[in-house]
DNA sequence: CACGCCCAACTGGTCCAACCAGGTATGCTG
DNA sequence: CAGCATACCTGGTTGGACCAGTTGGGCGTG
């Protein structure tokens, strides 16, 4: 069975893309024209165009008509769906630094996010987050029902931008895998505190909502800072 | 002076894109096939492709090789870059609820980037912050330099993730202008708590400058609770 | 009649070749 | 030397052809 063909276009784009994470093109240096890529990549000049159009929707270069294809400085301009794309890079801007700063920012935003759900939550929202806690099975399986009581709760704190904030940020450690199973393990195997977190939404109050989801989600901070040993 | 001609591209891009952001495209839902997007926009089968890649990069849409192209759950899997496109669907989804979610968000990562710059900042960092509080000239004049100020303590705090969100954050505020403008006013024009805040930072004094930032944030998320009156 | 296989007709992916349109640098002209 | 026209480089767009997976219906077999 044939390693899944993968488009040409992808390649290019993942070629250009590390090369730009990792520094080797500097911000606001120019790209090579199309023309020239086509020829260095031994493809047509479409895929390479379709390349640079995902470069472009990413916020890592910008196209001008006439001129040249620039760089941009990402770290000033790029959006939060860079960060996915960081572990895949080993060298300057990835590895390690990455997932620490998902943790950081995930208790962060998590605190807040069980403080708005407690507020705001629907009595179905609650039923589901209900449904959500405690039951056996393998890691995994926890792990995915964790999710899904995290997903729930970012529902119910309505608030589009802790949504997608939150995709980002899980989008980012499934590209880390299987590093970030490790960090997360302590917390999605402490199902008292989520039913304790739960119960605290349930209860409408925010403050101790936002308390043991702050206790909760330092547990992977704790273990992301001090790396686990074999 | 013509318009400034916009890609073909762009066009088909955006066009689809506003189908899918209002819910015009379901979840779930078969985009048509390239050949017959290319006949209804009147374009040209390749700028239909390169609309495409930009969907699928901003994880709008799925694409399988033979088979047809499918609409994502932007809410369920969109990352956070998504949220400065959404302002610009008036209908479902967008409007003055995208500029809450962001001003409550911003808020929230803005008391740990405060609290972890006041932990991090070096010497340098802070040299720039106290160049970039006060001072005179018009509203526009000190935005630029409020917002050069936050970037100097997203930097300072060293941490990837916050200084990717703080950039999409801030590209969604500057697509929801001039609304965003008069949401922030207050807060940028509040001199004194900046330099409060940037002290507190030079101090090092972690929870004061959460303290701090925090009210200071939270003057927007006022002002963004409240309409304001012509 | 029921089941299963195979092929035809879709779908997206890639290529070639040419030309349009915006920007820049060259070099000629005054 | 200053200024402008132009040739050439850049990305943008088009047309058409063909490759490569997917799907589903029709045909043959049991």
């Amino acid at each position: 069975m044939p390693p899944t063909r993968r488009p040409v276009s992808e390649a290019v784009f993942n070629e250009l893309r590390a090369e730009i994470l990792s520094g080797r093109l500097a911000a606001g240096a120019a790209l090579a024209p199309e023309r020239t890529l086509s020829e260095t990549f031994a493809v047509n000049r479409h895929a390479v165009r379709e390349a640079v159009k995902r470069l472009q929707q990413a916020g890592l270069v910008e196209v001008h008509h006439g001129g040249s294809t620039r760089v941009r400085d990402w770290r000033a301009t790029g959006g939060l769906d860079l960060l996915a794309q960081l572990p895949l890079v080993g060298e300057a801007g990835g590895g390690p630094d990455v997932l620490r700063a998902v943790v950081e920012a995930r208790r962060c935003i998590g605190v807040d996010i069980a403080r708005l759900a407690a507020l705001r939550a629907s009595p179905e929202a609650i039923a589901e987050l209900r449904a959500r806690v405690g039951g056996g099975g393998s890691l995994d399986a926890a792990a995915i029902r964790y999710e899904e009581l995290w997903r729930v709760l970012v529902r119910a704190c309505d608030n589009v931008a802790y949504e997608l904030a939150y995709n980002s940020l899980m989008a980012t450690t499934d590209a880390a895998l299987p590093a970030s199973r490790a960090v997360f393990a302590d917390e999605v195997r402490a199902t008292d505190a989520h039913r304790e977190l739960v119960e605290a939404v349930a209860g409408g109050d925010g403050e101790l909502a936002a308390q043991r989801a702050g206790a909760l989600l330092s547990r992977s901070l704790v273990s992301v800072l001090e790396p686990a040993d074999a």
